[in-house]
RNA sequence: GGAAGCAUAGCUCAGUUGGGAGAGCAUCUGCCUUACAAGCAGAGGGUCAUAGGUUCGAGCCCUAUUGUUUCCACCA
């Protein structure tokens, strides 16, 4: 069973063999037992287009930790993993490649380019999963779920369906965003905005009759030609009286009124708006007040209609500058202003928006918005950190309906019927033939569904939803869900109003939100800036339990982080502390078994490590359980690096060198705390820990499902614990004396030790010899040869015999600093502890505190006065 | 226009309910001490952005200001 470890660390040798091992013994896939609790959470499913980047990385190292340390605490969890067919990003990729082979979508036909998006879903659908699986993610693979599956793709249309039944989806004509590169309508949270630089164009409308013009605004002159109207406010006095007069078109010559809205506002521009009602979300507003004709001047390429010749075919920016030509030409061009401004674009192609009139499926949302609030206001669901719930809330309180549906075939078709005949319309999940009606033949409706109305069902359609699966019955609602805080109003705000409206229920009750990873210099990765940092090369170079300390450690919910080379460097010297210290126990172990020695076997810094673990055990749990997982880890670095292999393994090898009962108990101390280190820091470093573990004698399985380490009372030994701080605080003090008296750890000094505290003192000799260049310690009750070097701690001043190094003087001046220092501390607790208002407000253990310090500074301050004194 | 975050050592960042300012890297000094030079032992370095306030006590809570980043919003 023991093995030696390899000399160097080499993550590469065993991540992929320990991850296949894991996988054989199936440990991912949970046995639902009800005598357990659940946790459970769904993946954020990534699209299929996509390759692990640092994003993926890290919102799956936060929720492998989550899972796994779950999973040690013996509750039944499941990872469900998955992807996301991402219908307008997959389809852009798609058409790309066959631009690239000169094939459009039309040459292929519907039937023919879904085929290929499936091949395309093969090809590359299972890439980002094996990426994944190089993290270490323990996912249960046996439940992998796609949102285009047979699965997710009932409940999509159970759900349209029920919608529909509601009266919460409606079809309707309203203002959407267009792309015109992608050819379809996105939704109001697809559209990024972005600063444009542009012009304002102030344009001349005569008057009909003649009697002069009104001027309007414009930073779209081409949509000029669809203007129906000119709106002027109801309470303006300066138009008041054109209200109801005509106005001449330029360059169309047609005659439209000026009528009287509030939209337009007294004190912007010129006060008269031009109204494009088939154009511009407000305008759309405005001629549904004031009855205007609708009049659509841009095809779905954004190109102008057929019905004004003269542009026709132009794209609106050529047509811009054309209508801007001739309107110049024609006298009506009055002024043009510089104006920066946000323009709408694709989220997905960068291309500016069109805002058009079109005939598309939506979602109610206000009556689906107010539990979804309600469920986040009164605690159902908690967002880590809190003041994300104000992005939430926001959001929900002002969102319009949801535009659904996509001119996109990659997609979940939408389940609507229309007779060919009478027109009627049937929404059926099952479909639907034959008009009810009128006995015509029915077509479906050609369009598909947002993306993210099948993500909106996941953590549920996962599960087995609207069946009423054993899963869904257990697992259901999942606990956390771990996203990054650019897309809670894209997903989390649409999964919860989701739940609450078909499940009965919420879908997760802890949103722990992280931030985004940024280059070394700060900056977002993008492909375009190509500072992009690639997961698995940094896997290939340091191992994923590196990757995952990098990203796990120094971060704290929804901040961003830098990821740089110095980072990851030090996360690798983390692991590789950690390898070599095992490696040392490892081949000094002599035991086949660990055992934890009775109480009564155990030396001073037996119960001094064993205290300390019990303290950061108490940590790691405590924080995460409050989701602070950075300080968690940091909680186990620091105890492993500066308590376990700076002073522990150093106090232990006398005893080991010495074997017998004592090394025994030494090296059953090492290895236990060895153990329960790894256990605590498998979580976030699985390989790492699996492997040294399974090299630990009498050990057997996988340390990932062996019990977490729990806060032990019965292994907190506080009076030993102080005693053994004394000795290394006068280790630490003798250090810092030869060191700044350049004495070279190979001059070796016998030490003469006054102490009030002999018990604590007692036996370290060994300790002095091998940690502070001693040649030997003896306990005395003075010390009187003047030519000795004093090292002063509260608990002792250390007598150093190495007279010919001392300069005297020197030494006064530094004992001289040193009383005024603790002088100085002296006074300030003295102050406190006289000030009645600490006394009497601040808590007990905080005064007491106080106290046992004046006391100490006290007693270090006789120490110091005596040694001056030697001097003479 | 509305909202939020951030401002702590030279750099990058932690700081969990308010109770004597921390880490990593960098710098300086000394060490091949038989697990580890990807290491060991020391050291230097901070008016916790500014100004007020609450409190016995503020990096932390409140108010204002400055700088910076981000999100949201239909500016014709």
């Amino acid at each position: 069973m023991r093995k030696e470890l390899p000399k160097t660390y080499s993550p590469s040798e065993f991540e992929g063999r320990i991850y296949a091992d894991w996988c054989e013994q199936n440990l991912f896939t949970p046995t639902i037992d009800h005598s357990k609790e659940h946790y459970s959470i769904v993946i954020p499913p990534p699209n299929i287009t996509g390759q692990l980047h640092m994003g993926h990385a890290l919102d799956n190292t936060l929720q492998d930790i989550l899972i796994r340390y779950k999973r040690m605490r013996g509750f039944c969890t499941l990872w469900v993993p998955g992807t996301d067919h991402a219908s307008i990003a997959t389809e852009a990729k798609i058409v790309e490649a066959m631009r690239k082979e000169g094939l459009t979508k039309e040459d292929l036909g519907r039937d023919g380019f879904l085929k290929r998006a499936w091949a395309w879903k093969e090809q590359y659908g299972g890439r980002i999963i094996e990426q994944l699986k190089k993290m270490g993610t323990s996912c249960d693979w046996s439940r992998e779920r796609f949102t285009l599956d047979e699965g997710c793709s009932n409940a999509v249309r159970d759900v349209f369906q029920r919608l529909y039944d509601k009266g919460l989806i409606y079809r309707g004509e309203r203002i959407i965003n267009w792309c015109p590169h992608c050819k379809t309508s996105i939704s109001n949270a697809e559209v990024d905005y972005e600063e444009q630089h542009s012009h304002f164009w102030h344009i001349r409308y005569p008057l009909v009759g003649g009697g002069g013009y009104v001027e309007v605004a414009t930073s779209r002159p081409e949509t000029l030609l669809g203007d129906t109207a000119v709106a002027v406010n109801p309470n303006d006095e300066r138009y008041k009286h054109m209200i109801g007069q005509y106005v001449v078109l330029p360059l169309v010559g047609r005659r439209i009124p000026i009528v009287a809205d509030e939209h337009a506002q007294l004190d912007k521009g010129t006060g008269c708006v031009k109204i494009t009602p088939a154009h511009d979300p407000n305008d759309f507003e405005v001629g549904r007040r004031c009855h205007l004709p609708m009049e659509v001047v841009l095809t779905e390429d954004a190109k102008i209609t057929e019905n004004y010749p003269k542009y026709a075919g132009m794209d609106r920016y050529e047509a811009r500058k054309a209508i801007l030509e001739d309107l110049r030409a024609g006298g009506f061009l009055a002024e043009i202003e510089d104006l920066t401004h946000e323009v709408g674009t694709c989220y997905r192609c960068g291309t500016t928006i069109e805002p058009m009139i079109s005939l598309q499926w939506f979602v109610r949302m206000e009556p689906l918005a107010k539990p979804a609030i309600e469920a986040v206001r009164d605690g159902r669901i908690k967002f880590i950190p809190e003041r994300f719930d104000k992005n939430y809330f926001h959001w929900m309180e002002n969102t319009q309906d949801w535009c659904i549906s996509r001119q996109l075939w990659w997609g979940h078709r939408i389940p609507a019927y229309y007779c060919d005949a009478c027109g009627h319309t049937v929404v059926n999940k099952d479909g639907c033939e034959v008009c009810p009606k009128c006995g015509g033949h029915m077509t479906q409706d050609p369009d598909t569904l947002d993306t993210w109305f099948s993500s909106a069902l996941w953590p549920f359609s996962t599960l087995g939803w609207p069946e009423e699966t054993e899963d869904l019955k257990y697992f259901y609602p999942t606990n956390t869900l771990v996203t990054g805080y650019d897309i809670i109003t894209f997903w989390v705000s649409r999964m919860i109003f989701s739940a609450l409206e078909y499940t009965d229920n919420i879908p997760f009750d802890t949103v722990l939100i992280h931030g985004l990873v940024r280059d070394a210099q700060g900056r977002k990765m993008s492909k375009s800036l190509g500072n992009g940092i690639d997961p698995l090369e940094i896997i290939e170079k340091y191992g994923a339990d590196a990757l995952r300390f990098a990203l796990a450690t120094g971060n704290s919910p929804g901040n961003d982080m830098r990821f740089s080379d110095e980072r990851i460097e030090a996360a690798r010297n983390f692991a590789n502390k950690l390898w070599n210290a095992a490696r040392f126990v490892m081949m000094n172990l002599t035991i086949d078994k660990i055992e934890l020695p009775a109480a009564d076997k155990l030396s001073a810094e037996d119960k001094w490590i064993l205290t300390k673990f019990e303290q950061c055990v108490q940590n790691v749990n405590t924080n995460l359980d409050n989701y602070e997982i950075g300080v968690a880890l940091s909680s186990v670095y620091d105890f492993l690096w500066d308590i376990y292999c700076d002073w522990y393994i150093e106090l232990s090898k006398p005893s080991v060198a010495a074997g017998g009962e004592r090394g025994e108990c030494a090296q059953n101390v090492l290895a236990y705390v060895l153990r329960e280190t790894l256990k605590l820091l498998h979580p976030f470093m699985p390989f790492i820990t699996e492997e040294i573990y399974s090299g630990l004698p009498g050990e057997e399985g996988s340390i990932m499902i062996k019990d977490y380490p729990v806060y032990n009372a019965d292994l907190v030994f506080a009076a030993d614990e102080a005693n053994m701080e004394k000795v290394i605080d006068a280790i630490k003090a003798i250090r810092t004396r030869r060191a700044e008296m350049g004495v070279v750890p190979s001059r070796k000094a016998k030490l003469f030790i006054e102490t009030k505290y002999p018990e604590a003192f007692q036996g370290s000799a060994s300790f002095f010899e091998k940690l502070a260049s001693a040649s030997g310690m003896e306990l005395v009750d003075a010390y009187d040869d003047d030519t000795a070097v004093r090292v002063i701690t509260s608990a002792a001043t250390v007598h150093i015999p190495l007279g010919d190094l001392v300069d005297f003087e020197a030494e006064r001046k530094r004992l001289e600093g040193e009383l005024k220092n603790v002088e100085a501390e002296i006074k300030r607790a003295e102050g406190k502890l006289n000030n009645e208002g600490f006394i009497s407000r601040a808590p007990a253990a905080v005064v007491d505190a106080e106290r046992a310090k004046l006391e100490m500074y006290r007693e270090k301050r006789e120490g110091v006065i005596a040694a001056i004194a030697k001097l003479g």
